[in-house]
DNA sequence: AGCGTGACGAGTA
DNA sequence: ATACTCGCCACGC
């Protein structure tokens, strides 16, 4: 097979059946093991295909599917509208969490991103 | 076809 | 910690 499957190919026929890239994505949110996250671009990286702003998009679309709390932002921000549901979930997992400094009071805490963030085991390494 | 916008990221002030 | 710029790619107007 030599096809091109790009991410926007739309699937008009079979709309149970996600695109290839946004399964793609899935898979790897999937991989994430409890009390860790990774980063958008983290994703985007690992699969070497689209960016973290494509991976954000399959996420806001298709993530209710997956552990959508373990895809994060790479500055530890909860995601805006399901920060308490995704708190929670922090909090039953033991992610690592960063309490909002005096300045910052008032906000939510932040995911401590030197010690939640995962690799995926490095398996983006060594393909260039 | 241009332009704004988005569950982004990194850099700079 | 905040605000702003650029780069990035897909979408919708």
């Amino acid at each position: 097979m030599s096809e091109e499957s790009l991410p926007h190919d739309d699937r008009p026929e079979h709309s149970d059946a996600l695109p290839e890239y946004a399964e793609r994505v899935l898979e790897v949110a999937e991989l994430i093991p409890p009390g860790r996250v990774m980063t958008y671009g983290d994703v985007a990286e690992w699969l070497q295909e689209g960016g973290p702003r494509q991976v954000g998009r399959v996420m806001a679309l298709y993530g209710g599917a997956v552990p959508w709390w373990r895809v994060v932002r790479s500055d530890g921000v909860l995601l805006p509208g399901h920060e308490l549901r995704a708190l929670d979930r922090y909090r039953v997992e033991g992610t690592p969490l960063k309490e909002a400094s005096r300045a910052a009071e008032g906000h939510l805490p932040r995911l401590d991103m030197r010690r939640a963030r995962w690799d995926g085991g490095g398996r983006a390494e060594g393909h260039t």
